[in-house]
DNA sequence: ACGCTTCCCTGGAGGC
DNA sequence: TGCCTCCAGGGAAGCG
C-alpha cells in the first residue's frame, strides 16, 4: 500500500543507494507494467548514465537519468525497491532490474503487477499528462488551500482525499487514518463540512503524512500509540476513545472509522 | 461532468 | 488436506 509517505522512504532509499551510480545494464523488465516505452528503449535511455536527482509527487518517483529524462515509478499496491549486491538479497518479484558500474543491482518488486514503470521528459508534463493536483503534503496544514480544492466537490470527504487529481499522495490507509484524527467520518459529504472540519483534517493531514515518514512506517511498521491502522477491524476498540472501530465500503473501499469520536 | 463500480493482479486467509 | 472464494487496493475504464 505504498501511499505518499511509503515513497517518501523509497526516495530517501533511492537516494542513499543509487544515487550518483552509473547504470551499466537494464537485466530485467517486465513489459506489462511500462507505459509508453518499451524495454529496449528504456535500457537505451538509461544505460550509460547516472542517476542525478529524485523528485517525489504524490505517489509517483522520478529518478532523473543524464540529459535525456527521467525514470518514472510507481509502486502500485506491493511495489519496493531493493538494492544488493549478493544475489541471496534478491527479492522474489522482480519486475524490472538495473545493473550498476559498481556491481549493485536495483530491483523494482512488485508482486501484484500493479505498479508502472515509465519515462519522462518532464516531471511538470508527466504531471500534467496525468492529471495529477498538488503534492498532498503542500496542501497539508493549509485550510484555505484545502477549502479551495474541495470546492464544487458533492462526494465524500474520504473519495475526494483520495482524488490524485485532486491532491496527489494519500490512498484508502492515509486517508482513513487522517480522517480518523481529524475526527470526521469518512462518508461525509464535503459540502456538509464545517469550517473547522476542514481545518481539522487540514491539520491532520499534516500530523499523520509527516509523523509517518518522521518513523519510516513503510520500513518498521506502525508504532504503538495511537495510529488507526493497527486496529483496522471491525468491532476493535479505537485506541484514541475506547469506541469501537466499525467497517464500511466507502466508493468501493473499505474504511473503517470510529463510531463514536469520529462525527 | 462527476462520482461510483468494475477490472486487473497475486497471495494469504478462511470455509467446507 | 485440498480446493474454492474472497479480500486487499493502486489506477484506469466504463457506466449512469
Amino acid at each position: 500500500m505504498p501511499e505518499l509517505p511509503d515513497v517518501q522512504v523509497f526516495k530517501e532509499y533511492f537516494d542513499a543507494t543509487a544515487l550518483h551510480q552509473k547504470v551499466a545494464a537494464i537485466e530485467k523488465c517486465r513489459h506489462d507494467l511500462l507505459h509508453g516505452i518499451s524495454a529496449n528503449r528504456l535500457g537505451e535511455a538509461l544505460q550509460g548514465h547516472p542517476f542525478t536527482t529524485t523528485i517525489r509527487h504524490g505517489k509517483w518517483l522520478f529518478a532523473r537519468a543524464g540529459e535525456d529524462g527521467w525514470l518514472v515509478l510507481h509502486f502500485g499496491m506491493t511495489g519496493t525497491l531493493r538494492y544488493y549486491e549478493k544475489e541471496d538479497k534478491a527479492p522474489g518479484h522482480i519486475r524490472m532490474l538495473l545493473r550498476f558500474e559498481n556491481g549493485y543491482r536495483l530491483a523494482f518488486d512488485c508482486t501484484r503487477k500493479l505498479g508502472r514503470i515509465s519515462f519522462a521528459e518532464s516531471v511538470e508534463k508527466f504531471i500534467e499528462e496525468h492529471d495529477l493536483g498538488p503534492d498532498a503534503l503542500e496542501v497539508a496544514g493549509d485550510a484555505e488551500k484545502l477549502t479551495e480544492m474541495l470546492q464544487g466537490k458533492r462526494g465524500s470527504i474520504k473519495s475526494a482525499l483520495m482524488d490524485q487529481s485532486l491532491l496527489a499522495g494519500i490512498g484508502n490507509i492515509y486517508s482513513d487514518e487522517i480522517l480518523f484524527v481529524a475526527g470526521v467520518r469518512p462518508q461525509d459529504k464535503v459540502p456538509d463540512l464545517w469550517g473547522k472540519q476542514r481545518r481539522e483534517i487540514a491539520r491532520a493531514m499534516e500530523e499523520v503524512l509527516r509523523g509517518a515518514i518522521d518513523c519510516r512506517v513503510g520500513e518498521k511498521g506502525w508504532p504503538g500509540g495511537k495510529w488507526l491502522v493497527p486496529h483496522r477491524e471491525d468491532g476493535e476498540k479505537c485506541p484514541r476513545c475506547g469506541g469501537r472501530i466499525k467497517k464500511e465500503k466507502i466508493s468501493g473501499r473499505s474504511s473503517y472509522f470510529c463510531r463514536d469520536h469520529q462525527g
